[in-house]
DNA sequence: CCTGCCTAGATTGTATACGATAATAGGCAT
DNA sequence: ATGCCTATTATCGTATACAATCTAGGCAGG
């Protein structure tokens, strides 16, 4: 095999299922990858330096994970959530989230409320930055909040469905996303923040509804699901 | 390969990777194949007349949805939840469950409410079968009226959530279910859908709280995680 | 010039082959 | 007799090979 000069052999470094799935889930999540944007077995193989037989094991995990679509002998595509998706998707997260920060707000202790801020500091700096980087690890940022608050009740059956939501929100926003502003209003994950930290459990609730409210009003989806296709059309 | 003598050659039938695993999820749920049991992939291969490979991808879907292990170079395993999961798996129920319902109560309608009574009919000549394979059916019925409530919001990614936690359930039923009478009371589920039928929203919910606690008090969570793996080892 | 069919290429679906790792059994020393 | 070590065996991990299916481009007919 030719371990000379592919970046991968370089770095020496032997990568599993596992790790072509989180490079691809980090990749879709941060919108490198377009939604419907292609995954081929072969060219992803040949970019980790893997056989066919791995990166398949990491797309069927990922169509579970709702952030890809394999079409049955053709080949395995970027989701591409449509409007009735999206709905569904923060319909979901309207339903849970909310319990999912009373949980929170009951088991938090004041070094999760300390993690809770470096994140804030750190949606911050990323927001005062400029460049696509920045703007792609914002949107990564963004939704590792949610994914944090979720973190803190220790329930890791409830973190993964958030995982689950969140990436496929990451999805929708790219999709659907008006303004630039990626995902999340900054302020109103601090006011959450705040009072999460004043055991406010009732405040932080609802101000978390009305967040993802916020969020999804950014959204368009007044775009009939047929013009949708078309987009869709155009752009592969 | 004795292609003889097995069903699965007989009926001609090509099991494709979803048939499969299908297949295995209905064993578990309906526990026919007790928690801890190996699921080696030349066995299930040769059950079902395809290679390891397709076996590979079945379980690796199982092992997402968490109705088997998957332990690196020792094999695949039917889940074998510790009590510790087992409580995530009813905390997640409690905190979704209600929400479901609301929302479903929301969305219902006449022919659905008719579904359900079905159902219920259904599960009440169970309960009043005896023999193995009615106990099996009656489990698995008894999951399906909360599949079909969370069927009715017409989200399916809530629904994809609530199968997995109906089918997780009932391993840890198998496990640590006390009374021989499966997983739940009949006649709450009526109750249920009798508030329903009232549009008696907040009684549906609080009935499917109390409900879920009923379930949850059934099981003995008080066993040591210890005695839990000395009893699989037995059972091996 | 457009439309429909047909062949060639590419891509996925499945099976098999080989290498790696862990369980097991037998022998040896204590 | 017991405990440790080693050789064997079985099982899994990954790659490759072959079959089936889809896509694209060209050619003939209208």
């Amino acid at each position: 095999m030719t371990s000379a000069n592919f970046t991968a052999a370089e770095n020496a470094i032997d990568f599993g299922a596992q790790q072509i799935r989180d490079a691809l889930r980090e990749a879709i999540v941060e919108r490198r990858l377009a939604p419907g944007t292609k995954l081929s077995e072969n060219d992803v193989g040949s970019l980790f330096n893997v056989s066919r037989t791995l990166v398949r094991a990491a797309l069927q995990a990922l169509a579970y994970e709702g952030l890809v679509n394999v079409e049955k002998n053709r080949g395995a595509f970027v989701a591409h959530p449509s409007v009735a998706e999206a709905q569904q998707i923060f319909a979901t997260r309207r339903l849970i989230e909310p319990s999912v920060i009373r949980d929170a707000a009951r088991h938090i202790q004041k070094a999760e409320i300390k993690d809770l801020r470096e994140l804030l500091a750190q949606e911050e700096r990323l927001t005062n930055q400029r460049g696509a980087t920045a703007r792609r690890a914002e949107i990564k940022a963004s939704g590792d909040f949610h994914l944090a608050i979720a973190a803190i009740t220790g329930n890791a059956i409830l973190k993964r469905f958030m995982d689950e939501l969140i990436a496929r929100s990451s999805l929708v926003i790219a999709l659907y996303g008006q303004s630039v502003i990626s995902s999340c209003g900054h302020n109103e994950h601090q006011e959450i923040v705040d009072a999460l930290e004043k055991k406010d459990v009732e405040s932080a609730c609802a101000l978390m509804l009305k967040h993802i409210d916020h969020i999804e009003a950014d959204l368009d989806l007044r775009t009939t699901k047929k013009g949708g296709d078309l987009r869709d059309a155009l752009q592969l």
